[in-house]
DNA sequence: CGCCACGTGATTGTCGACAATATTTAATCG
DNA sequence: CGATTAAATATTGTCGACAATCACGTGGCG
């Protein structure tokens, strides 16, 4: 477990709402790598880290414990998930099925100022495609789909969607340079746009494709998964 | 807020392992109606009751947050979460969803031991429905669903809806005894029971009739609550 | 050599005390 | 009498200490 020394001191201890801000920065720690899977987060370290008392590092094992990115088992410790193959297969379909309806329901409730700035969206990945600009494009598209999303309008659906993909996300890590059939998911995304955009779209269709779209991402995310685990294999 | 005297006196509060006891007695203290929405959950106050520190307790009230049950509000305390019309709105389209894909699912990995379940379950609610008792069609009818979900293998759609179904029953507590269109409900069963059966059903249209089934729901529930609430203006 | 008992260090679990903040009550002024 | 401020009370936030449990290595025994 590395150390957060560049985080800690960005952060501001006073004592009030240690609870709000360790979890931030340990969130951050997790998603950016510097917590690995499978690490103990042991709470003398953290205390010995940010001169806190364990109280509240407790706490925020709980906080990130609901954001599904650590796991507190008790009276052995709390440690970062690590995401299995099984964990991703579960993933997708919940996610796609999710994704859909939110999107039919942004779709019911659409307003100018979504639909713009997921055009905009749009014309940079179309820019990140052309240059093969994999970790743009890759941000762009996360873009577009959290657009959408809050769009919908349904503060469940929000906060579950972005419980389930800040989890996934933290995977990417690496992922992020993965390649992308960029032409063939940038056409995908082209078609969702029409979708949105189009007064007379049957939302029941709209739904089906950006599930099916979410669906078939498991497969291109299980396969990048093997390969780094060949990778990983083959330096040892 | 009630005390809790008798779940106390049940309970073995040797120090270890508190937090999942307390975490405990309070869900079902809120799920019976115990503890009532929006009612505080003072530290000190649970401290008296059970007899111990406020360290567990704090602790306990991330946990019950977790399960969607409380509120911790920073600075200001932990409430037990108020269900408005429009968490019901927004809950049942996510619901539906995610019980469809279950249903799907579980078509796709079933085995024989389910289905019995579920055909005995079914059989119940005939009986019940019969009867006209309401209380058991109602525990009928969720175990019917938690049979199937269950039965679909994703533990991550398993525990979704294990919070989702959790956090609407709470609300149900007196729910228990609203009508329920016996007739429509018992054949709408029935026919999912029949899709689940047969050996060639196509696994979109289970999905759908039991997404439809639920998306249905919405409206009862929310005309329950409407009548609930005008019960309670005309006592006053 | 393998295996179990046992002790030792590491880690989590709980506690009571004090500090900081929020809420209520009381007092003061216009 | 109402509004504003100030004190008091209630409640949450954090801390450091001690207790219980777990993990690991060591030594004895078959």
């Amino acid at each position: 477990m590395k150390t957060l020394t560049s985080k800690l001191k960005a952060i501001d201890f006073r004592p009030t709402g240690l609870v709000e801000k360790l979890s931030e920065a340990m969130t951050e720690a997790i998603l950016e790598g510097i917590f690995k899977e499978g690490d103990q987060l042991t709470e003398l370290d953290l205390q010995k880290q940010f001169s806190i008392s364990r109280s509240p590092i407790r706490e925020s094992f709980r906080v990130l414990e609901k954001r599904g990115l650590v796991e507190v088992i008790p009276r052995k410790g709390t440690f970062v998930k690590r995401i299995s193959p099984r964990d991703i297969e579960e993933h997708f379909p919940v996610r796609s099925v999710l994704e859909g309806l939110a999107a039919k329901q942004a779709y019911a409730n659409m307003s100018p100022a979504p639909l713009e700035a997921m055009e905009r969206a749009l014309a940079r990945m179309k820019t990140a495609a052309e240059n093969e600009d994999t970790k743009n494009y890759w941000k762009q598209h996360i873009l577009f789909h959290e657009i959408f999303i809050d769009a919908c309008g349904n503060q469940l659906l929000i906060n579950l969607l972005k419980t389930l993909r800040m989890q996934i996300m933290w995977y990417r890590l690496s992922y992020q340079y993965y390649k992308e059939d960029f032409k063939s998911s940038y056409r995908t995304h082209e078609k969702i746009m029409g979708l949105f955009k189009s007064k007379n779209t049957d939302p029941d269709r709209l739904e089906a494709i950006v599930r099916t779209h979410i669906e078939e991402a498991v497969g291109k995310f299980l396969g990048y998964l093997d390969e780094q685990e060949k990778l990983k294999a083959s330096t040892k």
